[in-house]
Order: structure tokens, then sequence, then C-alpha cells
DNA sequence: TTGTAATTGCAAATGATTTGCAATTAATTA
DNA sequence: TAATTAATTGCAAATCATTTGCAATTACAA
């Protein structure tokens, strides 16, 4: 048996499965197998995966793809989770901070699809003025960056 | 037989037709009924339309779904319509300038879907700073606004 | 342990878009 | 103007991501 380890980082990690699951039991969902599966998955990803690469790591005949979508639209639902459209057809899922909405933008690289999560957002006055221009409220944005990665720069 | 307007407006358009059947014959490709009734459609709209929607304005008859979804495919790799995402799972098309990329974004209410075409881009100096830092080349985006419009606030 | 609502698997349905293929046609060419 | 041919079209069927119906299973509160 391994010894717990108390590091800052896996803490952090321990901290973070238990309150996914307290935020599940909230809203009276069950612990399923899929589900801590699935949570697990998501939390050892920096980057948004897409239904069907969630499903290929996890241990095979652990459960169903639809049982996938389902945890998806319901961790969706429930805020911990946000969807990305990376514009290729799939939806790709990314987890959420407790309290955080979970906006932010990717850059992408339109050759071998490696994704950088980026910082920056969409200049905030300039979309008040956006908004209050055209008599629009609660305004917000979709945003993703494309490019050449420095790998397939170096491949040309 | 209607006699021919010259007025600015239709003269433009007009304008715009042939220089439309030009590109197209440019690249050996045929001018035909479906594709010029396409054309026209596109031409009378100034909001990116969905494959369907393009089908419903067509004279019943005039041609297949699959025939549309053929010409898109077509008009967008000649750079003659631009491809537009609202995350609908329905993609959209604009009819593009020649010698324009067409890039540029919407605000769309989230509520009836009507359609604002915006002036603002993505600010150039961040989105360098953005490909710098990351040693990505060619770096381009994809931005769109969501909020509610005006009519629909008031029927809240 | 029991009761029950939530969850799951599996098959089938959707909806957008693509593809195969034989018949049709625009644009040359003779 | 008629013959020639590559491009185009219609129609059916295939794909792909995602959703839905339903009966069997299960988490978890009492
Ligand atoms: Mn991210
Ligand atoms: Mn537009
Ligand atoms: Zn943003
Ligand atoms: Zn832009």
């Amino acid at each position: 048996m391994k010894k717990p380890c108390h590091c800052a980082q896996h803490s952090h990690q321990k901290q973070e499965l238990a309150s996914l699951t307290t935020r599940l039991r909230r809203e009276d969902r069950k612990i399923t197998g899929p589900r801590a599966a699935i949570l697990e998955i998501l939390r050892q990803h920096s980057h948004p995966l897409t239904t069907k690469e969630i499903f290929a790591e996890l241990p095979k005949g652990e459960c169903d793809l639809v049982t996938i979508y389902r945890a998806m639209q319901l961790l969706e639902k429930l805020g911990m989770v946000k969807r990305f459209d990376f514009g290729d057809g799939a939806a790709r899922f990314e987890l959420v901070e407790e309290g955080d909405d979970g906006h932010h933008h990717h850059l992408i690289c339109t050759q071998c699809a490696q994704v950088v999560e980026i910082e920056e957002c969409f200049p905030p006055e300039i979309e008040r003025r956006i908004a209050q221009q055209n008599g629009y409220r609660a305004v917000t944005h979709r945003l993703e960056f494309f490019g050449v990665c420095p790998d397939c720069q170096r491949l040309k």
C-alpha cells in the first residue's frame, strides 16, 4: 500500500475530488463508478477533452459512451465542467473550479491540434461598447485562436 | 419583358452577380441554375445563412439540399463565401467580397437568434503577443458575441 | 435491510453533413 | 450548330456526433 502523500500538489487534488463529489451530492446526484472515473480523468488533464477522448482513457468496459454524454450534460448543467467548441464538430469539456464560471480561451494548432491555455480575454471595455451600441444585455463571447505550433513549423 | 434598371443600387448588384459568375468560370466551374440561385439569395442577405435557410428561400424544386451543401463547399474553397459557426450545430455562410477574406464577427441574441454584424475585432497587438509568447505562427481567431437583444429584453 | 429515485446499457432515433453513382448539362470544340 | 467531355446534379445510403426510450440496475437515505 502506498503511503499517502501530503505535498501541496496532491493535497490539492484530493481536496478537489472530495469537493467534486460533494457538489454532486448537494444536488441529489449519485456518485457512481462512471462519474467518479470521468471526474478523475478530467482532473488529470489541463486541456479540454472530447467525449470520446474521455471514453478512450476509461478502463475498457468501465462505462458506455452514452453514459459519458449524459454525465457531461449533467456536469455542465451543474456548472462543474465548461463546454468548448473548437469548430471540428466534437464538444470538449474542462473541469471548472467551484465558484468559477470557467470562461477562458485556447490557442489551437491547425495541423496537430496541440492546445495552449490562454489567459487573455476580449477587452471588457470593447465588449461593453458593443453591447451598448446595439442595446444588448448580458453579453459574453466565445473566442478561440488558431495557428501553427512550433513543432509543426519545424516539420514544414 | 422588364426594362433594365441602371440605378446605383441595381447596377451594383448586377456588377456583383457578374463578378461572382466570373470568379466561378475562372476556376473552370460552371454557372448552373442552382448556383446562380444560391448566389442570388446570399446577395440578398447581410447576415450569414444556414444551408437549410438557403434551401427554404429557393423556389421549391429548384435544387436538392445536397447540391447546396456541395455548392457551399466549393464557394468556400474558392473564397467566395465565409463559413461561420454560432455553436448551434449548423454552419452559416456569408458572401465575401472579391479580394477580402471575410473575417468579422457577430452578436447573436441567445433567445431569438437575431444577428448583428460587428465591426470590432480582437486587438491585433494582443493577438500578436499571444502568438509570440507561445511560438505560434499564422495566428487568427474565431469570435462571436452572445447576449439578449432589445426585443427579447422587453418580453421578459 | 428496504424503498425509491437516480443511473445505466443497449438499441434506435436524430440532425447535420458527406459520399457513391448513374444520369444530366454547361461550356468548348469541331 | 452539333459533337465532346468534364463538371454537376439528384437520390439513396452512409457517416458522425449526440440524443432518446425503456427496462434493468444501483446508490443511498431512512
Ligand atoms: Mn482550457
Ligand atoms: Mn456577418
Ligand atoms: Zn473571454
Ligand atoms: Zn476578428
